[in-house]
DNA sequence: GGCGTTCTAGAATATTCGCGG
DNA sequence: ACCGCGAATATTCTAGAACGC
């Protein structure tokens, strides 16, 4: 089957549920399809997901879900949402090992199992003040718990 | 004309120029962008815009410049830097024109003087701290004065 | 010429001249080779570099030079030394055919002056304060941006 | 210590949704 | 979707931080 033949369509109509941000569930979505298992698609044990062709997926899957198509871009929500890169380390040489696949995880972020992702929190770090007097700290306000 | 035939070169090649929003130069440039005259253009004073055809302007000139189509959107932009809509009122009946041209005005947005364009600043509520010793604020940095 | 066949091994005998990091002059040496210039090259004017084609520019220019082929890691020493993104204020992006190119520019950094190299200077977080202050702990970044 | 590589976070703008006037 | 706006997410560019050499 032709990817550029495949209509994306499937996700931009899936349940908006709850109270998930877009961008967790899209990320599960195209995680699921089985059509570009060739590209990302979930590890062995569907605890993590993998990148198998970073450019292909930068260029043709990303424009399908968000507004760009850039890998930078996709890696920096993983990060605000605490996700986290596996490293792999080659064990007979005990060097990274190059070109291999880009594996994602986050303990909320399973195969089968989108019911987990409304437990993944944001990171916001920023503290907002709600009050100053006398040049003193009166009451902080901060958005979110850390974390 | 055939819109599809104009060439937009000169406004891709056009950088940002030092520290204007891209919102506000990419503005600036499609209202001067006379190509588009019938879409969108200055008014006869040169201070203030009109959105002449409104279905036009969001789904042909608004995707060439930002990452949608929607006329919401571009509106919520202008209010946030400061832009105030002109209400135009038909004076024989006392009753707000349907289906005319839309009006954004703001005294920094003129026809032809750019320059000024980094004179508009942005509103943002939200202050944020950065430093505190002895129980006393040090600094403040707010993302913007109060306008 | 086939550019798989060029020898890359006249970019590791440039002289390292006097104090210049290897990466400002592996950099200005890559962007000055007319041999992958439809990859990377000069702008018109020589005052900033565009990178053409981002994924070969990736997998074929960086690992010839460097010791990884991510263009993610390239940005970061880019943003290390001080050079910056020229921002365009066309929105070619959501046209996924073909993303722009990127272009990247720093005042030392010329087309024919590598002499101008050794200006650059690298932004070095110098040392970093942690406060108590009454049992709690409160981090000042000190960092020197020194340009 | 400076430099290079890697992963994550900061910060500003941009897009979207929806409320209250 | 009349109008302006708060707020949350999304996109972009730059910087922090850990580690090895």
């Amino acid at each position: 089957m032709d990817l550029k033949v495949w209509n994306p369509c499937a996700a931009l109509t899936m349940k908006q549920s709850s109270n998930v941000p877009a961008f967790l569930s899209k990320m599960w979505t195209l995680v699921e399809e089985t059509h570009t298992n060739k590209i990302i698609t979930w590890k062995q044990n569907g605890q993590s997901f993998l990148v198998l062709d970073e450019q292909r997926f930068a260029k043709e899957i990303l424009p399908k879900y968000f507004k760009h198509n850039n890998m930078a871009n996709f890696v920096r929500q993983l990060n605000m949402d605490g996700f986290r890169k596996a490293v792999h380390i080659d064990s007979e040489t005990v060097k990274q090992e190059r070109d291999g696949p880009v594996e994602f995880q986050h303990p909320y972020f399973k195969q089968g199992q989108d019911d987990l992702l409304e437990n993944i929190k944001r990171k916001i770090v920023q503290f907002i003040v709600t009050q100053v007097q006398n040049n003193q700290l009166v009451s902080l306000k901060h958005k979110r718990p850390l974390l």
